[in-house]
RNA sequence: GCACGCUUAGCUCAGUUGGUUAGAGCACCUCGUUUACACCGAGGGGGUCGGGGGUUCGAAUCCCUCAGCGUGCACCA
């Protein structure tokens, strides 16, 4: 017997050597074990982590799942591939690496340029990655290396490339001016998903309006306010009418405003009466738009007020709105003031106040239709005219994609139904440019002179980098705006597989998209349902008309005991690399997986991870134990027919359970199966049939029989622990004289 | 405001389509243990399954309702 067994499984020391076995021999590509491209297929695509820094117990969690689903895939015989990779997660990353120079060396990312500063972006996007992919193999993922992708690489480049130009040649992606969500902190718009709203207390003010009377939670707005707006309706306001202009005196002296009937307008709140500023109110825009009404700015991009505000032109809004009560109420147009609350809207990553304003920026539109590509998705025909918004609908709802828990189908159909066009591009530097070119006259003034190429009288879009116009050779200009992260994550499932490239096979050997997409399931957090997974079947939709995957599998977030999230400013983040270093991978896989339903959220905490490692002991003890009394090689394998009733019962039962296990692992209740084999291999197999065959064989009762069986028994749960502890299986396994090892060797059950 | 979820033992959670005395881990109590394991074994205490109502032969499980907690979406000046 091996000297290694005579002292308590020491995870440090095998874990390291057990990955490196597997990487080495291959056993992470699909085939390696003995299945063909003809066999049934498994695939599935990482979530691509950021490469912000570190791994956190989310991801451990995730990590832990998937690969769950992996060698369980792949010891059922599959053709199983799960393809790694991270995401250059564009803001998040920028503005981390913008608060460590302001922070370290007091500069901004204007004050470094765009080159210097995209240099430090990437030397920070490549540390964080080596550490994730590290981390990431010490939860003993066993992702396929040889085909790792980042969102920001070539492939990745020329995919998103492609995807725009496509979108942009069915008229899908168009450019306008349209109220979006501003970040002054940023700099940059963001996407409505990436505004998180919060509670804050206010005041409600009323000002004299003229004959009418306003409230406004917003008075630093006020200041362009020349259209006064009610419901047709209202009868206390009938004397007005459309488009009457009427005199009075506002902040900064007398101006002429004009009465807008608008059905929008709720008679209950307020007054009933308000004033409009289209260019930085949502609402109001809409309200403008209808009546074809002027658009003022008063905001400007940093968050100051311009010179519209007159004597408080170049304040901040906050400091801006105590001084206009206060001149207003001096001015005695100042009515009552009522406490309000109300929510303010924040960027996600920089905490940046949003201020809504007009630009000029890229869409997508959700509710144009185009010609479907395939006859793929059920309840959609070839060519049939349809909106991204219906796709991304029915292929749920026609149960193409299968949501597990189903309950999230809900929430999904309500994010779709209040789904607006989805602004793309973004004024930051690190990420996918737009490929977008335009004449660099054209750039600096609207007025073109005397240009008749009609190549680059617009912008051109291009797959190809261009730097001249390719008919008239005059100089071209990239647009300087980069794209939303989540625009080259909703290509995840196919342009990690080779597309645009390589969509058909040129001779006879079937291509990796063709192979493996649609993936088999895609796992992900509840969290990102709309960022990502809606994004991916928009973009699967459209681009290759068929959904990305067949199933989604959301999990919960990690908490702790306290139900916080777990985060290193509340002191409560558990590293998983300490957790693995003190309680091996095994055990922390065990404790991230046991007691976690699909879509809730789960709880951590040091204790729960212990009791893990307990377990993994108790497998290494009774291994020993086992192997001890397998000293006689004459004694071969367990015979089934052979054995006493009370053996063959034994193996009964066993089957019954290996059996539950397998329909637990197929319906993708994990945490049940686990926790079934756990419960096994300690209270049934340690506890009764080890302590009886202990009798067995001191007695000489039926001996090497009892001793084939605990070989054969403990084989049989090696193979159904694997999935879930993979090292100490894999390590016992070999030291049991296995040749092949046991992430491919089959499954109990077929 | 709309939607979704949660509420089961001291703590953290299971309980798959309604079916025998409601389960696990940790914690607690008693006893035991020199050859697989104290990172152990045997046993035990502890729950009116959030409240109320209903369907059913039978409900933690299905329906209605109320409450508390959480989350998402929307949002009106």
């Amino acid at each position: 017997m091996d000297e290694k067994l005579l002292k308590p499984y020491d995870p440090g020391e095998t874990e390291g050597r057990i990955y490196r076995q597997w990487e080495e021999g291959g056993f992470f590509t699909p085939g390696s074990n003995g299945a063909t491209p003809t066999d049934e297929k498994f695939s599935m695509a990482l979530p691509p982590p950021n490469v912000t820094g570190e791994l956190h117990m989310g991801h451990a969690a995730m990590l832990t799942i998937e690969d769950i689903m992996t060698r369980f895939a792949r010891m059922r015989g599959k053709y199983t591939l799960w393809l790694p990779g991270t995401d250059h997660a564009a803001i998040a990353t920028q503005s981390k690496v913008e608060k460590e120079i302001r922070k370290k060396e007091k500069l901004n990312r204007h004050d470094l340029g765009r080159e210097e500063f995209l240099k430090r972006v990437n030397a920070f996007a490549q540390e964080s990655h080596n550490t994730i992919i590290n981390q990431t193999k010490k939860m003993g993922s066993s992702l396929d290396w040889t085909r790792e992708a980042f969102t920001l690489d070539e492939q990745r480049s020329l995919a998103v490339r492609t995807a725009f130009k496509q979108m942009y040649d069915a008229g899908l992606i168009y450019r306008g001016h349209r109220i979006v969500n501003w970040d002054p902190k940023g700099q940059t718009t963001i996407s409505d998903d990436e505004v998180v709203y919060e509670e804050e207390k206010a005041n409600f003010y009323y000002f004299k309006y003229g004959p009418f009377t306003i409230g406004t939670a917003r008075p630093e707005t006020k200041f362009g306010d020349k259209y006064v707006v009610m419901h047709p309706g209202d009868k206390r306001y009938a004397e007005y009418k459309h488009g009457q202009k009427i005199d009075l005196e506002w902040i900064n002296g007398p101006i002429t405003a004009t009465i807008i009937k608008d059905e929008s307008i709720d008679m209950e709140f307020g007054t009933g009466v308000m004033t409009i500023t289209p260019w930085h109110s949502n609402a109001d825009f809409a309200i403008a738009e209808r009546h074809n009404l002027d658009k003022e700015q008063i905001i400007d991009k940093y968050g100051k007020l311009l010179p519209i505000a007159g004597e408080f032109a170049g304040l901040k809004i906050t400091e801006a709105r105590p001084k206009l009560v206060e001149k207003l109420r001096k001015k005695g147009l100042l009515g009552k003031e009522e406490p309000y609350t109300h929510n303010i809207a924040r960027a996600e990553r920089t905490n940046g106040l949003i201020e809504p304003q007009i630009m000029q920026q890229w869409f997508v539109a959700v509710e144009k239709p185009f010609p479907f590509s395939t006859d793929k998705i059920k309840g959609i025909g070839k060519g049939q005219m349809i909106t991204l918004k219906e796709v991304m609908k029915k292929v749920v709802d026609g149960g193409q994609i299968n949501i597990i828990p189903d309950h999230f189908a809900k929430t999904y159909h309500h994010w779709i139904d209040n789904l607006h066009d989805w602004c793309i591009s973004r004024q930051i530097w690190y990420g996918h440019g737009v490929p977008v070119y335009y004449r660099k006259s054209e750039i600096q003034s609207s007025n073109v002179k005397g240009q008749d190429c009609k190549k680059c009288a617009g912008p051109i879009v291009s797959i190809e980098k261009l730097s001249t116009c390719p008919d008239c050779k005059q100089e071209l200009e990239q647009d300087p705006d980069t794209l939303d992260t989540w625009f080259s994550s909703g290509l995840w499932t196919f342009s990690t597989l080779g597309w645009p490239h390589s969509v058909k096979a040129s001779r006879g050997t079937p291509t990796d998209l063709e192979l493996f997409h649609p993936t088999t399931i895609l796992e992900t957090g509840y969290d990102i349902l709309f960022f990502w997974v809606a994004r991916m079947i928009l973009m699967s939709g459209f681009l290759l008309g068929d959904v990305p995957f067949r199933t989604v599998y959301l999990h919960g977030l990690v908490r702790d005991q306290k139900n916080r999230k777990l985060s290193k400013s509340l002191g409560n983040a558990i590293d998983p690399l300490e957790m693995i270093e003190q309680y091996g991978a095994d055990a922390s896989r065990m404790s991230l997986i046991i007691g976690t339903a699909p879509g809730n959220d789960s709880k951590i905490w040091p204790d729960k991870i212990k009791a893990y490692k307990h377990f993994a002991n108790k497998i290494w003890n009774a291994s020993r134990f086992v192997m001890e009394n397998d000293d006689d090689e004459r004694l071969g394998d367990f015979e089934y027919d052979s054995a006493p009733t009370e053996d063959r019962k034994t193996i009964d039962d066993f089957k019954e359970l290996a059996t539950g296990i397998t329909v637990d692992m197929e319906n993708h209740r994990f945490y049940l199966a686990g926790e079934k084999i756990y419960h096994y291999f300690w209270h049934t197999f340690a506890d009764i049939i080890i302590e009886n065959c202990k009798q067995r064989i001191k007695e000489g009762r039926d001996a090497p029989t009892a001793k084939t069986l605990l070989v054969h028994l403990l084989k049989q749960q090696l193979k159904l622990l694997h999935p879930f502890m993979p090292f100490i299986t894999e390590e016992i396994w070999g030291l049991m004289g296995e040749d092949r090892p046991l992430i491919i060797a089959p499954w109990p059950i077929k």
